[in-house]
DNA sequence: CGTCCACGTCTAC
DNA sequence: TAGACCTGGACGG
């Protein structure tokens, strides 16, 4: 389930589980989960913190764990007895109490690594705004910028977090043409920006997106949120990465759109 | 059955 | 700008 505000919802997930837990071990979990002791992981006290997409874990020594959610990345807190009744885990982090963290995924699932991802992926528009603007304005001649803005809006080295559901709401809440040039758009809209902060929120306070029903780990209801949302509803388009776009009707007349709506 | 689709990134011609 | 990576649900014949 996996966008800025999904993964804020799983470290959220992470350290309520967390409570006056210590890690005692971690596994590296393989195809039919078969669980490896990973070398050099001491354990200890630990936290969860999400920055876009990425999730990192944050243990007491000053090392981390970096993951990356894929597609259909969750977690699950279960028994350390019993653990591998859940198919498809990647990591498992075993506690002081008897119990396991597991990260597992559906399919394009979920990848992990000791210490820090060297990417170039930007800050949180939600934790770090000022500095997601910043990065944003200070680039915007940059040539990436005069693609769509409705394709821009998955560049992850600016707009860390938002993804395939998010980029359409912001777009239909914004009500500009989605397919003019980022940059254009982002110098005669500003308050883009503020959305890429608000809409990713307001997905957070609705407890995140439940598109499919593995990805509801936590049991909330999905009918505010699928109301709300503005996927799966107008138009859709191909992108030029293949992934599909959702926008309002009126936009379908776009000067800057050539053909294929479907 | 089979084909298409999914909240994402990599890498390699 | 394709594929590659992965599984399973929806839907069509």
């Amino acid at each position: 389930m996996p966008e800025l505000a999904e993964i804020r919802i799983m470290a959220d997930y992470i350290n309520a589980g967390l409570k006056n837990k210590k890690i005692i071990a971690a596994f590296d979990v393989k195809k039919g989960n078969v669980p490896e002791r990973i070398d050099g992981f001491k354990g200890g006290s630990m936290i969860a913190e999400s920055r876009g997409k990425e999730l990192f874990l944050k243990m007491g020594d000053g090392s981390v764990i970096s993951c990356f959610m894929g597609m259909s990345g969750s977690w699950l807190w279960t028994d350390t007895i019993g653990w591998e009744e859940r198919k498809f885990t990647r990591l498992r982090l075993d506690a002081d109490d008897g119990t396991s963290l597991l990260m597992w995924g559906l399919y394009m699932g979920p990848k992990w690594k000791l210490g820090k991802f060297t990417g170039k992926r930007g800050p949180d528009p939600t934790r770090e705004f000022d500095a997601f603007r910043d990065n944003v304005m200070s680039s915007l001649n940059n040539k990436a910028f005069s693609k769509p803005i409705c394709e821009m809006l998955l560049d992850q080295r600016y707009f860390n977090g938002i993804g395939n559901y998010l980029r359409s709401t912001i777009l239909y809440y914004l009500d500009v043409d989605p397919f003019q040039p980022a940059n254009e758009c982002i110098q005669v809209n500003p308050d883009i920006l503020d959305l890429c902060r608000d809409v990713p929120l307001k997905a957070y306070s609705l407890n995140g997106g439940q598109l499919q029903d593995w990805s509801n780990p936590f049991g909330a209801d999905p009918e505010e949120f699928r109301k709300w949302v503005f996927y799966q509803k107008g138009y859709a388009i191909k992108d030029s990465n293949g992934r599909t776009f959702w926008f309002h009707p009126k936009w379908a007349d776009s000067p800057h759109l050539g053909i294929g709506i479907s």
